[in-house]
DNA sequence: TGCTCGGGGGCGATTACGTCA
DNA sequence: TGTGACGTAATCGCCCCCGAG
């Protein structure tokens, strides 16, 4: 038990308080036992010593000349006027003290010794003060990993807002291009319709064509793809996918004046061939459409084309 | 060799006192 | 002169370590 270490400490504090004490007086006030408690413990004994250290020169301690002349005669008489007060460290003492804290927060029990002996000061009285003092030193080093956590909180949030602001900057910039691209590829798209693929390469393209959209056919109503798309010539069309569409709705998509505007447009079919469904890689617009677009699947406009012919797939939603 | 017991010390929480504005 | 805030000495309870038996 704690107070049981107490308990020495405050016998022998009566020991060398009657030691010292020269009247009866002094004897009195040093033998002093506080009324709040039934037994020789707390603070109480142990200011009694205190004070009578301070007093008693006859262990030669440098330090107790110090605190007498700093704490007064009055103080000093005070104190045995007073039995029972509390009584603070003296600058000395406590300078004394730091300057071994500083060296070692950790007591020694032979340091404990030495340092009580040239204090003036029990080691108990010691041993309680290191305690203390490594206690507040931790409850500033808490204090300053607090501060500094919290410096470097405020620094990383900062920076998160930065990037924030720098993120939704960047979006609205994709979501623009990604408009312009699409009334772009709306108008080739558009082209294309009216185009007649009258070589092989075009050929292959218009298959390409009725691939996606026979891909799209299957989602839309049926008439507005007759209406708007069906309007092939590929043999492919003719063979695979007339069965899907009623025959008497195709004979007037073959009228020799459709295929006039065809070849008159041939040009601009081959310059949409190249500039539209084929177009050059952007290397960046995916990878941004992917981060910020995530809510579509990349693989979701893909028919099982080659690689080549998911150029196709930037305008499906 | 493992176990128990008691002493000693550290620590966190708390109390009590001194000091100061 | 009273009072509240603050600093600090000291206490209490708990835990851990270590040596003796």
């Amino acid at each position: 038990m704690a107070s049981g270490k107490v308990y020495g400490g405050s016998n022998m504090t009566i020991l060398l308080q009657e030691e010292r004490l020269p009247s009866n007086s002094e004897v009195l006030k040093s033998l002093w036992i506080p009324s709040s408690s039934s037994s020789f413990q707390g603070s109480k004994s142990m200011v009694s010593f205190e004070n009578g250290g301070k007093g008693d020169s006859t262990d030669g301690s440098f330090f107790e000349q110090l605190d007498k002349d700093e704490n007064g005669d009055d103080d000093y008489d005070g104190c045995f006027h007073q039995p029972g007060k509390k009584r603070r460290l003296s600058t000395t003492q406590v300078q004394f003290l730091e300057k071994n804290f500083e060296l070692e927060n950790k007591l020694e029990p032979d340091r404990k010794l030495q340092l009580a002996k040239e204090l003036g000061l029990q080691p108990r009285q010691v041993a309680i003060w290191f305690q203390n003092r490594r206690a507040r030193y931790k409850t500033k080093q808490l204090e300053k990993e607090y501060d500094s956590l919290k410096a470097s909180f405020d620094r990383l949030k900062s920076d998160y807002d930065n990037l924030l602001k720098e993120s939704e900057t960047l979006k609205n910039e994709v979501n623009s291009l990604k408009e312009k691209l699409v009334i772009k590829e709306k108008g080739s798209k558009e082209n294309l319709e009216n185009a007649e693929p009258e070589n092989p390469t075009l050929k292959t393209v218009s298959e390409t064509v009725s691939n996606v959209v026979m891909g799209v056919c299957k989602q839309e109503d049926a008439s507005s793809a007759k209406s708007d798309v069906f309007d092939s010539d590929s043999p492919h069309y003719a063979e695979n996918y007339c069965s899907m569409l009623e025959p008497a709705d195709s004979s007037h998509v073959f009228e020799p004046a459709d295929h006039s505007d065809f070849s008159q447009d041939e040009d601009d079919t081959n310059n949409l061939m190249s500039q539209s469904l084929f177009p050059p890689p952007l290397p960046c617009f995916p990878k941004l459409e992917a981060c910020y677009y995530d809510g579509t699947p990349a693989s979701s406009c893909n028919f099982g084309f080659q690689v080549e012919d998911q150029s196709f797939n930037f305008w499906p939603y």
